[in-house]
DNA sequence: AATACGTCCAACCGCCTCGCG
DNA sequence: GCGCGAGGCGGTTGGACGTAT
C-alpha cells in the first residue's frame, strides 16, 4: 500500500551506524503505532533519518522474530538450492528462511557459499578435464560437495548445526537436497490447506511462498507474490530447466520424478 | 608493537515498480 | 496518459575486526 506523498522536509538525514538510542526509539515507535508510511516513522519517532534507512533498520536488524548468528546447514542447503533455482532473488530466498533476511542471505552468500560453490566447480572441471566423467552434472556435483566440509572450512569458521547434529561421515550419505524438511505442505499451505501466511509478531506479512510459485509456469494461481515470479518462470525453457534440476537432483537419488511430485512429496 | 591484508556485515545507493493525483 | 513519490530489491561500499607478517 503505498503512502500519500509527504511535504519535503530540509531536514538532514543522519547517515552511518544505528546508535542504541536511535535503535531504542525506532523500535518503540513501531511496536507502539506501526510503521505504516516509512516516511513519516522518523519525522514521528523523531529520528534524523530518512525513511528508507528506518525501513532497513527495522526489516535487518530490529524486526521481532529474526535470527542471529551462524547459518545452520539446513539453512546453507536451502539457500545453495534456492540460489539454484532463483539465482540472486535474495527477498524470494528469505521467504524460506524463517528470521532471516535478504541482507543476511546475500551477505552470507557473498562471504562463504559462493566460494564454495566457485571451489566445487573448479573441482569438476578438474575432474572432467581427467577425464573422470562421471554421470552427474556440474550442478550436482556442486551441490554434493557442498555438503562435505572440507577441513579449511571447519577451521575458518565455527560452524553450527542446529537444526541437525550429523556426524560428518554420514554427511556424505544424506539426501543431496533435504527438500522434506522444509517443502512440507503444512509449513506452506497450513492444515486447511489454505496458503499459509505466519504474519510475524509485529503484524507484518510474511509470507512464505509455495515453492511450487516458484518453479510453476503457468500463472494459474492468484497469488500475490505469484505476479513477481512470472517473470522469472514465463517462457518454456526456463521451467524445462528447472525441470532438468529436479531430474538431475532426484536421479541422482535414484528416482524419477516430475516437478509435481518434487512439489507434494 | 606496528602495519598490511583479508573478511564480514551493516548500511547506503541506484534502479525499478506501483499507486495516486 | 503522465509525473511524482514511496516502497522494495539487488549491488556495492566502508568500516570494524581478526589474522598474518
Amino acid at each position: 500500500m503505498r503512502c500519500k506523498p509527504l511535504e519535503k522536509t530540509k531536514l538532514k538525514h543522519k547517515k552511518g551506524l544505528w546508535s542504541p538510542d536511535e535503535d531504542q526509539k525506532l523500535r518503540d515507535y513501531i511496536m507502539n503505532y506501526g510503521h505504516g508510511c516509512w516516511s513519516a516513522v522518523p519525522i514521528n519517532a523523531g529520528l534524523e533519518r530518512n525513511g528508507k534507512s528506518c525501513r532497513l533498520r527495522w526489516i535487518n536488524y530490529l524486526r521481532p522474530g529474526l535470527k542471529r548468528g551462524a547459518f545452520s546447514m539446513h539453512e546453507e542447503e536451502t539457500i545453495l538450492t534456492l540460489h539454484g533455482l532463483l539465482g540472486n532473488k535474495w527477498s524470494l530466498m528469505s521467504q524460506h528462511l524463517p528470521g532471516r533476511t535478504d541482507n543476511e542471505i546475500k551477505n552470507h552468500w557473498h562471504s562463504y557459499l559462493k566460494k564454495r560453490v566457485a571451489k566445487s566447480e573448479s573441482l569438476e572441471a578438474q575432474h572432467t578435464n581427467t577425464g573422470n566423467n562421471e554421470s552427474s552434472s556440474s550442478y550436482m556435483n556442486s551441490m554434493s560437495t557442498n555438503l562435505s566440509f572440507d577441513s579449511s572450512d571447519t577451521a575458518n569458521r565455527s560452524y553450527v548445526d542446529m537444526d541437525q547434529q550429523i556426524p560428518q561421515t554420514q554427511i556424505n550419505k544424506l539426501p543431496k537436497i533435504l527438500f522434506a524438511d522444509w517443502l512440507s505442505l503444512e509449513e506452506f499451505h497450513g492444515h486447511n490447506g489454505l496458503p499459509f501466511n505466519s504474519g510475524d509478531s509485529n503484524g507484518s506479512n510474511y509470507q512464505y511462498t509455495p515453492v511450487n510459485e516458484l518453479i510453476s509456469n503457468d500463472g494459474s494461481t492468484d497469488s500475490t507474490e505469484t505476479a513477481s515470479h512470472e517473470s522469472n518462470y514465463q517462457n518454456e525453457d526456463m521451467f524445462q530447466n528447472n525441470q532438468m534440476k529436479i531430474d538431475q537432483i532426484f536421479n541422482f537419488n535414484g528416482g524419477d520424478i516430475n516437478i509435481e511430485d518434487f512439489l507434494y512429496m
